[in-house]
DNA sequence: ACATGATTAAAGCACTTGCTTGAATAAATC
DNA sequence: GATTTATTCAAGCAAGTGCTTTAATCATGT
């Protein structure tokens, strides 16, 4: 469990994932965080030590356990030898982000957006100490993947692995705007039914041949 | 051509695109623009009314011709009973942007970024004339793509072309990311490259099975 | 040369920004 | 109960925000 007592460390951090989630990472004031976790502005350059601290702290907040729990999926897969499929490997780096959600107060909807914007519009680029976490995925996904498919060459698992993250980044940031833009006529799946979605076009994108000529 | 003579309004413009393109929408201030173009902090409300409208002015400027492109050559590959792949119906959708930037000033990784920027913090929704323009478009290749691919059904190709928008957003908004991320191991292709892999992804994408259990 | 409309310029307005201050309060330690 | 220590609070500061106002400048046609 992330959150348990309405502290008013927790209710800063809380009242930020709210609005960052829903308006991004600029658009959000001190004012505004603290008139909504109904807190002094001065908490939060005492809790925080600057508006740049709290945002990072919100970036890692999530994005770090759900880089452990890829890398710990990941591990299930390939250790001792084990050989893992494309497929499965996909699931690995997805997954968490419905796992973690689960382990959150959070709804499903306002978690994604915010994982959305941590990936999409990093405040000022990543938070430093968290470049070593996410290097350390890339790099170990990239093998694996590599293994798994080993007519592919690392560049060509790099930037698959980069499309990939936008398909993710898309779908957590703009499930709704597709639904309006279309009028609904893309129907309301589950988040579960998406995620299924989203690995079966990345694993096809990741099989394909380099270039993928017809 | 778009721009040619230095007027305020001009200059404005492209000081504007310049700083969102690195910046991002929300962090730009008029004093950041008319500091950087050189003019008078009261000509930006002259000339376009207000701070959300010369935004707008932006996102339309390119978006526009990059959609009417789209269209122009979907209408040559499916016009007069024609049938088209896949491929070539996402090349359609695709490929505008690197004719739209010829034919502009910008530089190729500026003008990029400025079009990753409108598709994904988009400054308050997409603006409300462009609505129209980006839902024929959604409707129309949606219409295209399920005669190329008749297996599909229409919910399953509005989400792999939204899922598409990403592969696309990504790339145009953080090929750098990619390349610092990795310590330069994913090589330096040039624009033609990324985009025949992007096609290629996506594509291998389209076509697979629903879900696609491996 | 003059008048007309379009454009630019300097100053400022009301408001918001992130952050700090110094006093008041609550909690913990002795 | 007294004394630290941790936390909260109201107030305010300097700088920045979008935008307006009023006067000056420019280009134009007569």
């Amino acid at each position: 469990m992330i959150a348990e007592k309405k502290t008013t460390k927790s209710l800063i951090l809380e009242a930020t994932e709210r609005l960052v989630a829903e308006n991004g990472f600029e658009s959000v004031s001190l004012r505004d965080i603290t008139n909504d976790a109904q807190v002094n502005v001065a908490a939060v350059n005492y809790h925080f030590g600057s508006k740049e601290k709290l945002f990072e702290a919100i970036q890692c907040r999530y994005i770090d356990p759900v880089n452990e729990e890829r890398l710990k999926m990941l591990e299930e897969l390939t250790g001792e030898g084990r050989v893992a499929t494309v497929r499965e490997i996909l699931e690995a780096f997805m997954r968490p982000f419905l796992t973690v959600v689960k382990g959150s107060e959070m709804s499903e909807k306002l978690f994604f957006k915010l994982m959305g914007r941590c990936v999409m519009d990093p405040q000022g680029g990543l938070p430093e100490d968290m470049v070593p976490g996410m290097k350390r995925v890339a790099e170990t996904f990239t093998k694996a993947l590599l293994t798994a498919a080993p007519n592919l060459t690392t560049e060509l698992v790099l930037w698959r692995l980069h499309f990939t993250f936008g398909v993710m980044a898309q779908t957590l940031l703009h499930g709704e705007l597709l639904y309006s833009l279309t009028d609904g006529a893309c129907g309301d799946p589950d988040a579960e039914d998406q995620f299924q979605e989203m690995i079966g076009f990345c694993e096809a994108g990741f099989l394909a041949e380099k270039g993928a000529q017809k």
